[in-house]
DNA sequence: TATTGTTATACTCTATAACTATA
DNA sequence: TATAGTTATAGAGTATAACAATA
């Protein structure tokens, strides 16, 4: 291994003098890493990291509509039909026509949707602290806070 | 909007309880937010984010093989033959057979792969700079440090 | 005319298995 | 037999356009 590269490279310490200070880059490797650890817990359920955060935000806003979930989870609409399609066709969610606007579709979870998410909840916790596990509280709740940061700010047009 | 949501849901922040304590939801929030202003700021040259890394990395370890590439960009081998196949399609790199060992293909830049690889880095520092303009040099860096913790943590088995 | 949900479509990303040529 | 590269393939994610029902 390495036969070409170690005589050229002026690399031996596995980072790249660039990518290493791309937030971009660092975000997906570290992406990749946390989602790898979740989609293993989630696995057992047959949830996708998506659907996952689609049945949380029903769980907490029931009755949301679709366009609102996709809204809030920043996904487009065409991915919520599917998503929410197959939370229905397994029982965990079902939707509910609006009798003020008959054009939008109320979504709730069912009482096995609710059983569903409270596991998941539980698990995606879990995940998260293990992917976590090299970092201290305070470090973990700092990480968090400039992430949100990133996605909160507005982009400049 | 919010018609059905309104007076149903405990949540009027934009945050769900769960999701914004997550830091894989997190993760993946920054990590579209930052792709996007990047991807776009490459589309002039059709350079995806792969192929971006792959061009960086090859620059810094001239010769460097298939298989280290995929290993130093945490990547499946397959990608990586279409990856270079296509740089090498468009002149920006060649694949060199090692005398050493046959099986074995070193990746080396030509004359317009250098040139093309200095202006990507340009753009690329320029747009993560964009991207993390809510955020003070001070935090930018915490950042990066943050998340090169969380993915070369070697994952508990 | 505008909006919600939907369908259809296509393109990319990703992962896997199986093949070849070399070792 | 083991490894580097390749091929083929399939599934998931993503984005777009166009349509139906409703407002």
């Amino acid at each position: 291994m390495q036969q070409m590269g170690d005589d050229q490279s002026g690399s031996e310490t596995g980072r790249t003098l660039i990518l290493d200070e791309l937030l971009g880059y660092a975000l997906r490797r570290a992406q990749l890493k946390v989602f790898k650890d979740f989609e293993e817990a989630m696995r057992e359920y047959a949830i996708r990291p998506a659907q996952f955060s689609a049945l949380v935000v029903v769980e907490e806003m029931p009755g949301v509509t679709q366009s609102e979930l996709a809204q809030r989870l920043a996904i487009d609409p065409p991915r919520v039909v599917n998503l929410v399609h197959d939370l229905e066709k397994r029982g965990y969610a079902v939707r509910v026509r609006c009798k003020r606007d008959r054009r939008s579709h109320g979504i709730f979870l069912t009482k096995p949707g609710e059983a569903l998410v409270t596991t998941l909840k539980r698990l995606s916790v879990e995940s998260d602290a293990r992917a976590s596990v090299g970092l201290s509280e305070d470090e973990r709740a700092h990480l968090l806070r400039l992430l949100r940061k990133i996605y909160d700010t507005p982009e400049a047009p």
